[in-house]
DNA sequence: TCTATATCACCC
DNA sequence: AAACGGGTGATATAGA
């Protein structure tokens, strides 16, 4: 490792940062201040934030030769782009290569600075200190003179922390790969101030009628029960119900009635009585009042939480991420006037990788062709040769099943029922899909092996994971499909933030961009080609097609699957306009 | 009244 | 109901 322990010096400078900053419900940062120090001569800067906000350039060298240092940098890009000041040329993230190294193991420290710091044994702060300064930073806006001392001291112990984990780290860093999860993150810091245009308006009618129109509701359907305690269902009430009327209920391993909508559905069939309670409990599950974080500007702003599951996918909260909503409740995202959106998505993108990565001739083939579903079912001998979409609609949802299904090990049982299907059928076609792509199955195979022998797994630009015992084969087999989606994500959203794309949001497999009207379909071929290059070059050369939804002001964005619920929900709250 | 666990709904 | 990957979060209950 020696050899590495100089990698760094290849910089001309390199300076550790850290900002505290106030980032209140969906508005921009508002810096509080930054501390700065010089990694060889050791010098610290602290600069208040009236200093910052005189200061028009970076005073740290950000340029070809120099790299900056953070925790979590997409944090202190945000704060640097909020100040207008240019971005480094070099970034290392310590979070993401903590991240890296530790991802698969179960930390009980967490993924904080004191938490890297700990679990390398190089524990330093007190974490309830840290908690009761961070809440002095966030709900105050004015400080006396003793407490900026005081927080620009906390805000220097964090630069001091970042630099002891900079001396441990830095002869283990994979430097190129470092510096590219770097650069994402500040696509992640870009795509996080853009943030996501909100129809607050409307917004707002949901918030004020939600409350009254479930209410209203629980009271007329519930007096034929008596199971709600207000808006709460009771189980205790409900199986007393069931007992006065003699109706059996399964439950679950815990000897809990079971409440899932299956269970309502098949129910219902039986007792009739039962159809209005399933009902109501299935507009009342997704009727929670959306507590989205919107700036004054309109914009859902929310941490995107990069390199946080497994697979090194983001993982924005549900709740505060507008694609984190139920898919009906995204009609509250709407262009501001004069503006269009496009919600650009990969097709089928897991596919294409799967195909790419194993190589086999076959499934690129099928997945080249435009439609992979239909394909397998004719490679299969399962659909005639000159079956379309129209004509072998039911087969080619069937085979859609068994290939997305196989990504990730599901077992012929399941997919049966998944597609309606005869177990025997599914086992059947299962093995028809091993017969038409062996290449894909040897690769897959071989994939997992590898990975139980050398307890880790990693994608092409070096996201790794560690393998325990926990870990179960078909999250194994899924792997290279999911952390490799994630680079490809990760490569276009670099080339859409350097290049002029205004890039609202990753959503996995997708992007949400803006443009003015006049410039939307310029943007939309530009991130297209984006991206398909992204794709090419994760798969090694398969091209990976994109689709595109495109919203024109006054339009909104809707996903089909959400059109009824919306209007219903409309309606409820008296906004019969915004009916889609 | 708090926390931990189970179950469920929802997303890509 | 069900050996399907990666997640967040709400709700209800049991237990301390």
């Amino acid at each position: 490792m020696s050899t590495f322990a100089g990698q760094l010096d290849a910089f001309a400078h390199l300076s550790l940062v850290d900002f505290e900053f106030r980032a209140l419900n969906g508005s921009r940062p508002d810096v509080v201040c930054m501390v700065v120090r010089d990694y060889r001569s050791g010098e610290v800067r602290r600069y208040w934030r009236d200093e910052l906000v005189n200061l028009r350039e970076c005073p740290f060298p950000v340029g070809p030769t120099d790299a900056m240092v953070a925790f979590y940098a997409s944090a202190e890009l945000g704060c640097m782009l909020e100040r207008g000041w240019r971005l480094p040329s070099h970034v290392i993230d310590l979070f993401a290569e903590h991240r890296v190294q530790t991802n698969g193991l179960q930390l009980p420290t967490g993924n904080g600075l004191l938490g890297a710091l700990a679990w390398r044994g190089l524990a330093r702060i007190d974490v309830a200190a840290k908690d009761a300064m961070r809440d002095k930073i966030l709900y105050q806006s004015s400080w006396t003179q003793n407490e900026r001392t005081e927080i620009l001291d906390y805000c220097a112990s964090d630069v001091e922390a970042l630099t002891v984990l900079l001396d441990f780290m830095s002869p283990t860093l994979d430097l190129p790969r470092a510096l590219l999860r770097g650069r994402y993150m500040a696509a992640v810091a870009k795509m996080e101030r853009t943030g996501i245009p909100i129809d607050t308006e409307l917004r707002q009618s949901f918030v004020e009628g939600w409350q009254r129109a479930r209410v209203e509701l629980v009271k007329t359907v519930d007096a034929e029960y008596g199971v709600y305690d207000g808006l709460r269902f009771k189980l205790g009430r409900f199986d007393e119900w069931l007992r006065v009327h003699g109706i059996p209920w399964p439950r679950t391993d815990a000897g809990l009635l079971k409440l899932d909508d299956d269970t309502f559905k098949e129910q219902s069939a039986v007792w009739p009585l039962l159809k209005p309670l399933r009902e109501l409990r299935q507009a009342l599950t997704s009727m929670h009042v959306p507590q989205l974080p919107v700036g004054p500007d309109g914009r859902n702003r929310s941490l995107l939480a990069p390199f946080a599951s497994k697979t090194g996918r983001n993982q924005p909260s549900a709740k505060r991420f507008a694609f984190g909503l139920a898919a009906w409740q995204r009609g509250i995202i709407r262009p501001p006037e004069g503006w269009g959106l496009a919600y650009l998505d990969f097709s089928s993108q897991e596919i294409g990788i799967a195909a790419g990565l194993s190589g086999d001739p076959r499934l690129i083939e099928a997945y080249e062709c435009g439609d992979p579903y239909l394909a397998f079912g004719k490679q299969a001998g399962f659909a005639p040769p000159d079956a379309t979409r129209e004509s072998h609609a039911r087969v080619r949802d069937i085979c859609k099943t068994v290939v997305l299904g196989l990504n990730y090990g599901l077992g012929a049982e399941r997919m049966a029922y998944q597609a309606g299907i005869a177990p025997s059928l599914a086992a059947e076609l299962i093995q028809r899909h091993h017969i038409a792509y062996p290449r894909y199955w040897r690769w897959s195979e071989d994939t997992v092996t590898s990975a139980l022998l050398s307890n880790q797994m990693s994608s092409i630009f070096g996201w790794r994971r560690k393998i325990t015992e926990i870990d179960r084969p078909t999250s194994l087999m899924n792997f290279p499909m999911q952390a490799n989606g994630a680079e490809m994500m990760r490569i276009a959203a670099i080339a859409a933030t350097e290049g002029r794309i205004e890039v609202c949001a990753p959503v996995h497999d997708a992007f949400l961009i803006a443009a003015p009207l006049e410039q939307l379909d310029d943007a939309i071929r530009h991130m297209r080609e984006i991206m398909s290059r992204a794709g090419y070059h994760v798969t090694g050369g398969v091209h990976i097609r994109t689709d595109a939804k495109v919203i024109r002001y006054p339009g909104r964005y809707m996903d089909e699957r959400g059109v009824d619920m919306w209007n219903r929900v409309v309606r409820l709250i008296d906004r019969p306009d915004a009916i889609y």
